[in-house]
DNA sequence: TTATACTTTCAGTATGTTCTGAAAGGAGCG
DNA sequence: CGCTCCTTTCAGAACATACTGAAAGTATAA
């Protein structure tokens, strides 16, 4: 069993998932790989989190498509194991990049139908507000998508955002 | 009811609530004001919609805690009037600013109470990984606090990304 | 090819969330 | 004060999601 305070940390990461749109089986194993020295199979974590298998392995199906974490493989050992994305800047780019794809596009796209499709219907006030809207999110779709285009673009927006807060 | 575009608008923006940590009603009740000309009562939301009054009640609750809609008072009626924040800008602003305060502000917490409480039980490279999850979270959240002080920052915050990403 | 070891899938169950509509609460009018 | 109108609360129902553990699938070793 981890120990006490990885215990306290894994729950309440775990309780907290669900803010961020995971279950709390999947938050739970990413926090105990996180605060996880090796890698680990699925047994060791069934045992950890007292979750059934079956859970795990879909979860950890889930967390892969994420892509906060990867399977590896050893050499003459039969189990899979997991290890998690152990650089913070990179794991936290990695959700940062997921969420952009499964919450802001979305809803940009939402935005961008009805303005093509349904502009005969609306009252025009209506209309400037969503193309305002649309407009808005245009920009800041641009923007994420430079920022997120990878790590290092990424890291360079934070420096330029911390010399700018600095002043 | 509303027109046939505008409900297909409302139907997928619904959808898309879950996504974004709502539920479908609280985001359909959204749809339905930022498409409507003016202020509409809880009668016409119930009949629009097709809920309940108890139901919409609730989320419109709730969507003023997330600040982004307001209750409006006519003189002479009992009703309660709603309306959408009308300026985009202010409404993604204020959806940023709430959802930091839901998301990333309990995780960050959650990183620093496992430092503080637990350091004595972790292997010295898991403690120096939450070390640099902590400090970068820590970055990040001066960084979002600043942009997020007010309106006036946000677009300046903007309009230095939108510069710095077109050259 | 078969047996074994390991993971994934699946159908059913458990749990959590959302919604309903009646009851309760609150405010304004007469 | 009582009535009416409007909103909110509440307990229970409906629905959606998460989880279980057996069955199925897959890969490796003999």
């Amino acid at each position: 069993m981890a120990g006490k305070h990885s215990e306290h940390f894994i729950e309440s990461w775990g309780s907290m998932g669900v803010l961020w749109g995971i279950n709390r089986s999947m938050a739970r194993i990413h926090a105990f790989l996180i605060t996880s020295e090796e890698p680990v199979d699925l047994d060791r974590i069934t045992e950890a989190l007292q979750i059934s298998r079956g859970n795990a392995s879909m979860c950890l199906k889930e967390l892969r498509n994420w892509g906060v974490l990867q399977r590896v493989h050893v050499a003459g050992d039969r189990h899979d194991y997991y290890v998690a994305e152990p650089e913070a800047m990179k794991m936290l780019f990695l959700i940062a990049r997921e969420r952009k794809r499964r919450e802001f596009d979305p809803a940009l796209h939402s935005i961008r139908l009805l303005l093509t499709e349904g502009k005969t219907e609306k009252h025009e006030a209506v209309h400037a507000r969503l193309t305002d809207f649309e407009r808005l999110m245009t920009t800041i779709d641009r923007i994420l998508t430079k920022c997120l285009e990878d790590e290092k673009m990424t890291k360079a927006v934070l420096n330029l955002l911390k010399s700018f807060i600095a002043r």
